[in-house]
DNA sequence: GAAGGGTTGTAGCT
DNA sequence: AGCTACAACCCTTC
């Protein structure tokens, strides 16, 4: 906190010299009010901005802004939803906010909904209910982080206390970046060794409140329920196509007992070793959706694991284990909040220079479900249908768009997975493309996932792809997941003409990824030779060659068939 | 400068 | 299920 507030101190000059002269409040006559502000923290349990606002104060208004540039249905988008969001993740925060509405409720309060923009809405409200506390969760992605400091300068001008504690991740990303002196760990190691054992770790969290203090008038403001999908503009879709996981605090907490109960699968949990096909019964918790919107408090998790291994003789650690997982968690939200530009290539000093191909029809394809791999479409449908699939499926797609076999920049991968994913996260999803891209992290260009033999490691009959993908689902086992392969005959048999029913492949693997490796070990020499520096002109200038190569390569195959 | 390590590659063998 | 070769990257640490 300390290293965040001197970071963001030069702004509070600039911003607040703008600021217009300090608001008016009523003469009301009152104790003390306080505003909880929801974002993220969608939850009752371990939220010590609720627990801080209710503490003393005669009431409690809790609010949550509902933003049309995140909620509004955009008709242009190339999925139902809105710019930022497709339906299954808007969905879930509604449901979300329902959960969290009826447990306020059951502790005496209620949750305020309101629509617009954040802050106009919050200074309003500041206004209209002469608060004197504001509480909310600190957030380091940089969306909050210039909304914070608006909101921030605002009170402060105003009197208003603000209460923004860091309660989202297990550490405060700013305290760790403090002690590496000023520059985020960039492996999960030197993570690991900076963060230590989390000072909370062994003392009781705030789980259990009993009550809140009440909601006052609120005057003239204009207070909505929580909007179904329908009132706020959204076709009413078949249940069958949405995600079949359900938002909310109590849903999360139930799935979480629900994962604890099995005591030797926590002990011995190894995230590579889970199975990717496996979808009747995911080889995860699925609790990710629940830590992005903070129904699910990562700290209470970490202490239900942990009670968990000190249970059982033998346990598995991080960074397989599934507490190693939250501290992943931990180490991408740091590395984001101390990197600038984190979110794109240019700018971003931990990320590789590459020159990316600038193909929208391979990225459409990509994205719609059409590259003629059965492994890469199904999961890439799993994703458009749940906004969920298994980390390592995650791996192949993103790994066959970029530096596997297609060569696409991963930004634009990167905007299709935060679109749908229902949990989509800033920190982590960026942090994972720059992962599997090779462009940060992890730099073993040459271990390429095969779309066609990674999935039938786990899933030789292709069931996954039969669920997924039904076109496919007559194919017999030997061809599924190529069926480019397979005779006319037996095409003709399984209801599906390759090229007709079901698309012949984009680009041949073996060719493409040979390819790639060939581009990204050139790209990297550039990247070393130039330290760092490389230029728009220089990618520009290397993309040319790479394309000069290929006609070339093109042009001595086509005569070597003639000769 | 060299050595060691890196959450989760593939193919082929036992 | 576990080894090996394959080809070989980067970053951290010494």
């Amino acid at each position: 906190m300390r290293f965040s507030l001197s970071l963001s101190s030069p702004h509070c000059f600039l911003r607040f010299s703008t600021l217009s002269p300090l608001p008016h409040y009523p003469s009301m006559a009152s104790g003390s009010n306080s505003l909880i502000w929801f974002r993220k923290g969608l939850r009752i349990h371990d939220n010590p901005a609720l627990e801080y606002a209710s503490n003393g104060s005669t009431y409690l208004y809790p609010v949550f802004v509902i933003d049309p540039h995140y909620m509004e249905p955009d008709p242009n988008a190339f999925s139902p939803g809105s710019t930022r969001a497709g339906l299954n993740r808007i969905r879930f925060l509604l449901e979300s906010l329902v959960d969290l509405d009826s447990s306020l409720q059951k502790l005496g309060s209620r949750l305020l909904v309101f629509k617009g923009e954040p802050s106009e809405v919050l200074f309003r409200c500041l206004k209209e209910w002469d608060i004197k506390k504001l509480c909310f969760e600190y957030d380091t992605e940089p969306y909050y982080q210039a909304l914070d400091i608006k909101v921030k300068n605002y009170a402060s001008a105003a009197g208003i206390e603000v209460f923004s504690p860091v309660s989202h991740t297990l550490f405060n990303p700013a305290d760790i970046i403090q002690k590496n002196g000023g520059r985020p760990p960039l492996t999960y190691q030197s993570f690991m060794k900076l963060a230590g054992q989390p000072s909370w770790a062994s003392s009781p969290l705030s789980t259990n409140i009993s009550g809140l203090s009440p909601v006052g008038n609120v005057g003239n403001c204009e207070i909505s329920k929580v909007p179904t999908l329908q009132e706020l503009g959204y076709e009413d879709i078949g249940q069958d196509e949405l995600t079949p996981f359900r938002g909310g605090e109590s849903e999360a907490l139930k799935r979480l007992d629900g994962a604890m109960k099995d005591k030797e699968w926590v002990a011995k949990f190894e995230k590579p070793k889970g199975d990717p096909s496996a979808f009747q019964k995911p080889a995860t918790t699925v609790l990710s959706p629940y830590l992005k919107f903070g129904c699910l408090s990562s700290r209470y998790f970490y202490q239900c694991i942990q009670d968990v291994q000190k249970n059982v003789k033998k346990h598995t650690l991080p960074p397989v284990s599934l507490l190693g997982q939250l501290l992943w968690r931990d180490f991408f939200y740091t590395v984001a909040f101390g990197t600038p530009n984190f979110d794109q290539m240019k700018g971003n000093r931990i990320c590789k220079q590459i020159p990316w191909n600038v193909d929208d029809g391979l990225l459409a394809a990509w994205r719609d479900a059409r590259t003629g791999f059965p492994w890469i479409d199904a999961i890439m449908v799993q994703l458009q249908k749940w906004g969920w699939m298994h980390h390592l499926a995650r791996h192949c797609v993103a790994c066959f768009l970029t530096r596997g076999d297609l060569f696409v920049h991963w930004e634009k991968g990167r905007d299709v997975f935060e679109r749908l994913l229902i949990d989509s996260d800033w920190a982590i999803n960026n942090g994972n493309w720059l992962w599997l891209s090779c462009s940060s992290f992890f730099y073993q260009y040459n271990r390429i996932y095969s779309p066609i033999s990674f999935g039938k490691k786990y899933d030789p009959n292709g069931d996954y792809i039969r669920h997924f993908l039904p076109i496919l689902k007559d194919m017999p086992k030997e061809y599924i997941y190529e069926p480019w392969t397979a005779p006319l005959s037996i095409q003709n048999k399984a209801k599906c003409i390759i090229g007709k029913d079901y698309p012949k492949p984009v680009i041949s693997h073996d060719i493409a990824s040979k390819e790639c490796k060939r581009m990204l070990a050139e790209a990297y020499e550039l990247n070393k030779k130039l330290n760092g520096s490389v230029s728009e002109e220089d990618l520009k200038i290397s993309r040319r060659k790479f394309e000069e190569d290929q006609s070339q390569e093109s042009n001595s195959k086509r005569l070597k068939n003639k000769s």
